[in-house]
DNA sequence: AATATTTTTGTTATATTATAACATTAATGT
DNA sequence: ACATTAATGTTATAATATAACAAAAATATT
């Protein structure tokens, strides 16, 4: 199982693991000779730099004021529309919220565990959750294509009484 | 494993089914002692009838032309409201629509096969699949409340060259 | 380098989904 | 019959998302 739980639901140097997921993304993308733009790159850049995945209107919010002017919506869409295509962000669908992926280059699950009450968002990649989605696909004759697996709790943090974050 | 999807996925009495689930949500609601009123129960009975996932605004177009009279949206979100409350219908995020609950009663998973092609949506409740995602939060001390599991695909009805429905 | 082509972004408007707040009506309990 | 609670009606608006077209930037072509 793959996950970035224990990293999520801790405390631990944000600031790292925003500049490496960044150079991953920009390798990839050279990789795959698609561009990451400067929007695009701003707004991977906002959801690592939060733990809970942000709305489109929170990122929006965030970019105004990093760059001084207004933003308008298709302009935070389209890059999210790019980041979900590449496989760097994931939508949250329960939330209408997006998250960047920590793992954009393995083939993975889209398993989230979103805490309730700090909103942080872990993801896991298992390969045994796959195949049992896959075999009870199978079983009814139904050609499994992809998949949103969101699972709602407590995380470890906020279990041990930690109030917020 | 518990699910809907031969019938779902096939063709068949669709009417008996919606009149037995109505008959069913009577009953759990006489022994709730909640109160299964006519919108309430329109709205059930329409997301019985349809077997794809309806959003609230078809719902309500629905319901307007029923009763003859305009529907104003509070009204259907209310009776999705008390629907979900009680177990008797299901949200699909990712549709942003809802449908019928098959197995009211029953302890279950949301688990959803969502055709891509006709829409039908099937739901299955699997002890193994529960047990093995509370197995993997626990893992991560992660205190799992509740689930939304959608899985996308061709239903076995339009894999088989049907085109629609 | 200049031009054509494609891709990305800007801009305006609007569609879609969902809820807040308060008035009214209906059901239930006393 | 009256008080209380629950449900619905009504109006307005919030929150999320996209369509359509213009402008600009990047890339390819000559």
């Amino acid at each position: 199982m793959l996950t970035n739980a224990r990293l999520v639901f801790q405390s631990h140097d944000h600031d790292r693991s925003l500049v490496a997921a960044l150079e991953q993304a920009v390798a990839l993308c050279a990789e795959r000779g698609v561009r990451l733009t400067s929007a695009r790159k701003t707004v991977l850049k906002l959801l690592w730099q939060s733990r809970s995945p942000l709305g489109a209107y929170q990122l929006q919010d965030q970019m105004s004021k990093l760059s001084g002017k207004s933003i308008a919506p298709p302009t935070v869409y389209r890059a999210i529309e790019f980041l979900l295509e590449q496989g760097l962000a994931h939508r949250i669908h329960a939330l209408n919220a997006f998250i960047g992926c920590p793992f954009p280059n393995s083939l993975h699950s889209n398993v989230f565990l979103i805490c309730e009450q700090c909103n942080n968002v872990a993801e896991i990649a298992d390969a045994k959750i796959n195949q049992l989605l896959k075999d009870r696909s199978e079983k009814l004759n139904f050609t499994l294509r992809s998949q949103s697996i969101e699972l709602f709790g407590i995380c470890p943090k906020c279990c041990n009484g930690d109030k917020h974050e």
